[in-house]
Parts: C-alpha cells; structure tokens; sequence
DNA sequence: CGTATTTAGATAGCATGCTATGTATTAGAT
DNA sequence: ATCTAATACATAGCATGCTATCTAAATACG
C-alpha cells in the first residue's frame, strides 16, 4: 500500500474534490443544475449581462470550456446571450429568470454539501483549510514551473 | 463579486484540484504519463498482477472510469494483461517494464508538484491540510447524504 | 486609409470522470 | 445438475476540463 497517497496534496485534492463534486451533483440535481455550471452561475448572479471573455477571467476556467459550458446552460433554458452593442464579436449573457430562481435554493445546496464535508472538524481548522486552499491556489497561479 | 467562492470547501477544492492536475500533467509529460494515470500506477508499482477489480477497489473510481485508463494505458505501453487463471471473467494486470522504469522519476516529478504548491505554507500547516483533507474524503465516502 | 495584430468566440479532439447497460462467467440455492 | 444471482468487464453516452485551430471583428500602426 503505497502511502504516498495520504502525504500527497494532488493526491488528497483530486480525491477531496472528485467527492464534493458527485455530491454536488447530487444535492443539485433536483434543481435541474449540474457542478460544472455553478462557478458561471456565481458569476451571473453576482452580475449577468456580461461577456463570456468576462467570465473567463471571473471563473477562471479556459475559454473554450466555458464556451461549452454556456452552449449547455442556454439548451437547459438558464441563460440567453443577446448582441453586444459595444463589440459585434460578443454577445451579452444574461440569465434567464429560472435561473435567478434558482440561486438561492442552490447556494443553499451547496452550502449544504460543504458542511457535511466540513462536519467533525473543527471552525478554526475548517477556516485554516479554506485559507490554505486559497493559498495553493495563488501559488500555483503565480509561481512560474520551474525547468528540470 | 460573490465572496461564496472564497468560503465555499468545494469550490475551493475543484479549482485547487484543477490547478494541481494541470501542474502534474506538464510535470509528467516528458515522461509520457498523464494525470489519470497515476493514481493507477501508484497502485500497480505497488503490487501489478492485479484484476480491474482490485484495483477499482484501491483506486475508487469507477469501474467503467478505470476500464478506459486501462485501455489508454495498455495503448501506451504501460500496461499488459494476461488470463487470469483462477477466474476467466478477468485479466491480470501487468506493469511493462517501462512503466516499471517511470516509477522514481513519476514520484520525484509528483513530489515536485507537492512542493511547489505547498512553498510558503509553513509545515505544520501543510501537514494539518493533508489531515483535514483525508478526513474530508473518510467523512464524505461514509456518510449517507441527507434528503431535504 | 489600409494592412497587421489582437481579441472574442466557436469548434475539434482528447483525457478523465460519472451513470447506465450489456455480456460472459462464476457462485449459490434448490 | 440446473437455474438464479452475483461478479468482472466492456461499452455507450454525457459532463467537464484542456490544448490547438479557425473565423470574424475591432484595434493599432505606418
């Protein structure tokens, strides 16, 4: 049994997330929403009317992931995209009011799920980890991969 | 902006995972192994000669998600199966000796990673993060999901 | 102004993960 | 021994993510 596993951050992090994900998935199926939608979703209902290059930066996921992603969530009836009177190239998203319906039954959800993941640990570890996430993730943001 | 991003375990962890997947896969390109792959191959360097059954066992994944990471890699020339002789409904699972070779440099490339992710998290705190993080995944694959 | 570069999106191709099914073989129960 | 149930694996279909390209439109520059 290769213990590299249990002392491995990528090892832990894919497993953790590959889980808060099917549970995700779970907690909000009924609502007709899938995981991959939620960080755009954040997004519109922070502020819709935005570009897709927009939410790129905001979601940070690549463009064209996102690109499809959009594609599915205008087929689910969530969001619809109207010309930009700005730049001819773009076009506006804007959700849907199913969608605004759904944002608080879905946070709800999600708020959810995380407590059950986060239940049995502690709040000042729970905050540290939330931190400590944070941090790796800047890290990995900013600091360059080094040649071998 | 929605600050749910910065609070929330599971968005935290998805993009964490994300981050740390996309620095493995350029860390192990030259090796020609992906991502996908290691958890599979920590497990057979461990001990090959395995049924799928096994190792979907050790791995927790899906078996129809491994099936196809079998195939790939037996594609790839890192694995290969022969009868099972005391069950014909599975193969035994067999490292080449390529992959035999990979093991030091894929775990020194994956160490690597760690590292870079974890530089400037003190070292006590990285072993915490580990900690919650295996606690995270025990509490999320033994408990049952409430209904609403 | 007209050409070159940049930017916005769409799309193709692939990896990884899931659920749902189908087939073959083994194990269990009568 | 036979018939049912369980197990092992393969495959299809889909979501999410990535890289690499392509087109169209806007900007920049000479």
């Amino acid at each position: 049994m290769s213990d590299f596993r249990n002392f491995s951050a990528g090892y832990l992090a894919n497993h953790m997330a590959r889980l808060l994900e099917q549970a995700l998935a779970e907690a909000i199926k009924p609502l007709g929403l899938t995981p991959g939608q939620f960080p755009t979703l954040l997004a519109l209902w922070d502020q819709d009317a935005r570009t897709q290059a927009e939410l790129v930066r905001e979601v940070d996921v690549e463009q064209a992931t996102l690109a499809l992603t959009l594609k599915r969530m205008e087929r689910d009836g969530l969001i619809r995209r109207e010309p930009n009177p700005k730049d001819s190239r773009s076009r506006l998203v804007l959700l849907t009011d199913k969608a605004r319906a759904l944002e608080q039954p879905a946070l709800a959800a999600a708020a959810a799920v995380n407590a059950r993941a986060l239940a049995g640990i502690d709040d000042q570890e729970a905050e540290l980890i939330l931190e400590v996430m944070a941090k790796v993730i800047t890290t990995l943001k900013t600091t360059p991969e080094t040649q071998p």
